[in-house]
DNA sequence: TTGTACGCGTTATCAG
DNA sequence: CTGATAACGCGTACAA
């Protein structure tokens, strides 16, 4: 039978609709041996209560929401998985929701929250510049993962990440260490106001800091409406700083995805890695292992993260804990596409 | 104002909740003027209808979903854009649903079916062994897509997809062609019944009809509980096979991924990949394109395979259509990974 | 063209 | 411990 509900199961079981609810919901004031009897029969039943109804009923879900912007991020899918462990822990649910690349985070949201009602939503990706007023109006506390907002104001959400300033920093260092200074680098566009801006300004206090001026000709920005962190990407910002003649002897990309499309264009013209250019990339994902040469990087510390983020939330769900930001340090991982300048 | 309804709406406008509802679902027996007035008191009022009474009250919503199982394959991205574009054609809307690994799919159809009423489902992933009696129990039109069936019976859904068996073949045989004998492969688990046997059974037949007996020892199959088709268990398999003192010419991989993972594993042996060993994988993935050396490998034809499944799915739900099977030819894309097998 | 009233499947409240 | 019944927010038949 295909259209049951929970009258069905009543009728079957010769109870009343609101014994049965009882029943699914583990509610205290139950014979164990209706119950037991009931949720036999519904097993055998195969029937599937209905969730609109439920949400639509229930003011409160025991659940957090976590929407996550643009896939292929391969390294989203162990930070879901943390997250969803963590949930499980103190018993809330995890409602996974996608976001197109295209479109608005926090409209999703607002949907989200009004059809699940979550108590809290935790955000994956996506560039998070949203007026305030707008977020507030979601009514749930919310913590962004991996997304470090740039500047300093109070802000009414949470934030888990590495200081991406530091940690491309650390990066440029160690390749001015190797003996390089003329670093590419591909970066996010031009107008990016967060992790992109942060990672460029790293960079860019890494150079001053040894009085080695910035050059805007070794920079290949995205562009705003068309690129992505992609393979493709990197392929092409790379290409375009090779056309250009610039001549450098390191290669800096603000993703692991740009730097193997990098890598790809630098092969092409008969470039080696690491010996006549090294490659660094950043956010650890598990394919630069892979790669050859593999890809020295920046390793986000995930589980740390996606634990922090559920933490942070539950107690913000609480009213334990005020939004703050929360900065976890990254791991340089060097690998094989990286090395000492040649003719040092 | 975050709890706002239609009656708040109607409220606002002067008018009757059905005027509402009228102006907000484009019904044609409304007055452009009073539902120009009422959208814009919408848009000023932030207001968001309420989707699980929406879904609790229709009977049947005008859209498909598509349950992807298993995300990290790149190459469902493609997919699900080219079916988003196919439902947009037809005024369709298009579910997106995340299967976890270790679900099972049909349950999560199930529930999708019953809360959001979609009029047709697309699978993707997954091995989809499942009783037909259950798969009836979804009571609409089903589709799997990319995923081929073993076996030639009677079917409750469509299929679309290459031929896995004779792709496999092609492959196998291209390898064979470039005078390699002793080709490697790694598959799925033994236990597999859908595409990993297939395209087992491809591998075999290529060789059997050059006559070269089939060896055990150069198969290394997945481990049914542990492994996925990921960089890593492609790593692990093509190290066990090198620590077993195998040797083979050519290494043949039933995924791209397992592919590029073996790479690494022949280069830590210090194996020359195309020189002293070729490597091809299966799926065209976007990322085989990048890597170093680019792999070889059997492109799916996403596009037409997307385009397939959304018109097979439709013309079912229309009733114009039986469940078939749908099969499109994939393409060898040879790349750097392969060569002629030396000292021919 | 518009408004009123009912019901979709649940859960929660309350009286037994 | 259990059962009837009132919401939840929306779509829609039907009446106006």
């Amino acid at each position: 039978m295909a259209g049951m509900t929970i009258k069905d199961i009543a009728k079957k079981c010769g109870v009343g609709v609101s014994t049965v609810s009882r029943a699914m919901n583990n509610h205290p004031d139950i014979n164990q041996e209706t119950k037991d009897k009931i949720l036999r029969v519904i097993a055998e039943s195969n029937y599937i209560p209905n969730n609109s109804a439920r949400n639509l009923k229930r003011s409160e879900a025991k659940a957090i929401a976590v929407l996550v912007k643009g896939l292929g991020n391969t390294f989203f899918g162990e930070l879901v998985s943390g997250l969803e462990r963590e949930c499980e822990k103190k018993g809330y649910s995890c409602i996974l929701q996608h976001v197109e690349e295209q479109d608005n985070e926090l409209d999703v949201a607002l949907y989200v929250a009004k059809e699940k009602k979550p108590r809290g939503m935790i955000f994956l990706g996506g560039n998070f510049s949203h007026p305030k007023e707008k977020i507030e109006q979601l009514g749930i506390p919310c913590v962004l993962s991996t997304i470090c907002t740039y500047g300093d104001q109070e802000q009414s959400f949470g934030t888990v990440s590495v200081d991406d300033f530091q940690e491309s920093r650390k990066m440029t260092e160690y390749l001015l260490g190797l003996g390089h200074e003329k670093i590419a680098l591909l970066t996010a566009p031009r107008e990016d106001e967060s992790i992109g801006k942060l990672r460029l300004m790293g960079y860019q206090k890494a150079l001053s800091d040894r009085g080695i001026p910035f050059r805007e000709e070794l920079v290949a920005y995205m562009d705003a409406s068309e690129d992505r962190y992609s393979f493709a990407t990197g392929y092409r910002l790379a290409k375009k700083l090779l056309e250009k003649g610039e001549s450098f002897t390191a290669l800096y990309a603000t993703s692991d995805t740009l730097a193997i499309g990098a890598c790809r264009a630098l092969k092409e013209s008969g470039i080696d890695i690491p010996g006549d250019c090294s490659v660094a990339g950043f956010d650890g994902m598990d394919m630069g292992a892979y790669y050859i040469p593999s890809i020295t990087t920046i390793r986000q510390p995930v589980e740390q993260i996606a634990k922090a983020s559920a933490g942070l939330l539950f107690n913000m769900i609480k009213g334990k804990e005020k939004p703050g930001k929360l900065i976890y340090e990254g791991q340089l991982l060097i690998r094989e596409s990286t090395a000492k300048r040649k003719n040092m």
